[in-house]
DNA sequence: CTTAAATGTCAGCGATCGCTGACATTCCCA
DNA sequence: TGGGAATGTCAGCGATCGCTGACATTTAAG
C-alpha cells in the first residue's frame, strides 16, 4: 500500500498487527515501546518518531520501499539531455 | 529502495534532492520546514516527525511503498490452515 | 587566490514527544 | 448475561522536537 499520511500508516500497522493475531501489548514490546505509542501511531498520530516508526514495521514484517530514480517531473521523461542543468546553470551565469 | 532506517531515509532524500538540482533552503521552502529541519533529516535524524517526512517524500516526488500482505512467517508459506490462529486460541481456551 | 553560495554548527525557546499508571469503555466467549 | 481481555482516555513528567538567527566551514566558479 502507498502511504501518503500518518493515518495510512496506522491502519497498514493496525491491520498487519491483526493479522499476526497480536494484541497492542504484545506488539509494544515487541517494538521495545509503550502500549500508549502503539495506540497513538495506530490511531495516526503525525508526529511519531521516525525510528520508532521504521522499528514497527521491521517487527512487524513489513518492508519499506522509497522509490527514488522515480521519473516525477511533468513531461517528457529521461531524456540525455538535463534540462534542470542547462536552466540551473544559465540562472547563475547571468553575463 | 529499502528504508531500514533513518539514515537510509535521509540518504535518499539527500540524493533526490541534489538530482532535482534544488538546494536545501529551496527544498525546506517547498517542503514547509526551516532549512535546519533539512540538514537534520538528510544526516539521519532518528526522531524526526512522521508527518514531515512524508511531506518531504511528496515534495521530492518519492512514493512510499508498504508491503503488507507480505509473507514473513519462517516456516511454510501460505497454507489454508492458520496456525497462528488456532495457537492463539488454544492458548486463551486452556480448559 | 578571491568570492559567493551552499552547507554545517550552535544556543535558546515554546511546544510536544513517549512513558507510566490508573481508570473507562468496548469486545467477545462461555 | 456475566466477566475478563482488549482497547481507549487522561494527567503529569523529563526529554527532545523544530524554529530562529547568527556564525563557521566547505564547495565551486572565475
Amino acid at each position: 500500500m502507498l502511504i501518503r499520511t500518518p493515518a495510512d500508516l496506522g491502519a497498514v500497522i493496525r491491520d498487519r498487527r491483526k493479522r499476526l493475531k497480536l494484541d497492542q501489548s504484545t506488539l509494544a514490546k515487541r517494538i521495545g515501546v509503550s502500549r500508549q505509542w502503539v495506540i497513538d501511531i495506530e490511531h495516526g498520530h503525525p508526529r511519531a518518531e521516525l525510528a520508532l516508526v521504521l522499528r514497527a514495521l521491521d517487527a512487524l514484517g513489513i518492508p519499506l520501499d522509497a522509490d527514488d530514480q522515480q521519473m516525477t517531473s511533468r513531461g517528457s521523461a529521461r531524456s540525455a539531455i538535463d534540462i534542470n542543468a542547462i536552466v540551473a546553470k544559465a540562472k547563475k551565469s547571468r553575463t
